[in-house]
DNA sequence: AAGATGATTGGTGCTGAACCAATGATTAGT
DNA sequence: ACTAATCATTGGTTCAGCACCAATCATCTT
């Protein structure tokens, strides 16, 4: 659709190195992660939050992928530490709209600080450059898959959250 | 060490990404693979075998990151299905050299066809060019972190079984 | 008022994976 | 030749993640 012309594409398919790098950054990542009281699962779901600006959990458990029961304890998790908060969303009182507490943001950014020296380990055959691209062709293809539910998911409170990771550390 | 102007270098953390978007894979992948009798994890075992050409044991559940008693598991799987055949070195005999089977390559390259489908959905928001670029960044840094494991694995018979992969389909 | 929906809790079962101990085959050191 | 170390294998234990179900409460929709 994006390619008009029909040419031939030897596409690469890089589903197993995906996997496979993900492993040796979750075995890494689990160790450092460890000390701070968070596991990568709970990275990634404050990396969506972040990412998001506030999400109601049903928006969570589907981009996630991860079944609505099992979303809840993560988040108690999370609560349970004062990293995020759940609002009653003012439109349906039903839904919980999680956000980012300030503790949330700050531990967010010292845990990727603490991953950074596994990133550097992992990533080490890759220059500065090449990280930059990698990081934006994983956050376009990270962004490009939810885009739906983070239109839907911005009629809360918190007005335009645009989907974009803002980097500290 | 590779980027000698010392500027200041933002670089984003994906380890979040990495492992949110393998998740995902993961998860459309289990089904597809199912009726091929294949996992995941069998997937990435033949991938890097073919990558290599043959390895030891020892040398595949380094570069797996396994216990190696979860390897003869994963081997057995595999060998049940005569995708893989495990041969004794010649040189140490308690070794075992192993090599995927002609069913094993063939078998590989119709899952990654089955295959082909989920990563069109997931990398969708990535057009032909863009997927090849993050399909080489990821091969860079899988084989930038296993090249020691790698020459010490092809004292083999194989020869000079070079480290790269073989895409067909 | 009745039914559907979102979140929560508690419980069950499966699977992956790490880990330990023991064994047989083989190699290496003395 | 004897002993110690190494590789692969088997069997067993333990733990965590995850999917799934059922029930409950609050709330929205009709």
């Amino acid at each position: 659709m994006t390619s008009p012309p029909a040419v031939e594409q030897p596409v690469h398919r890089c589903g197993a190195l995906l996997e496979y790098l993900a492993r040796r950054l979750r075995l890494r990542s689990e160790s450092v992660l460890a000390p701070l009281g968070l596991r990568p699962r709970h990275l990634v779901a404050l990396t969506v939050l972040r990412a998001r600006g506030g999400s109601t959990q049903q928006a969570l458990a589907s981009t996630l992928e991860m079944d609505g029961t099992n979303v809840v304890g993560l988040l108690n998790d999370l609560e349970a530490e004062k990293l995020i908060e759940r609002r009653r969303s003012p439109e349906d009182r039903r839904r919980h709209i999680v956000e980012l507490t300030e503790a949330g943001v700050e531990r967010l950014a010292s845990a990727e600080c603490a991953l950074a020296a596994v990133e550097d380990e992992v990533l080490g055959a890759l220059g500065h450059d090449q990280r930059e691209t990698l990081y934006g062709l994983l956050q376009q293809v990270a962004t490009g898959g939810v885009e739906a539910a983070c239109v839907e998911a911005d009629t809360g409170g918190a007005g335009a959250a645009a989907c974009d990771g803002v980097p500290l550390c």
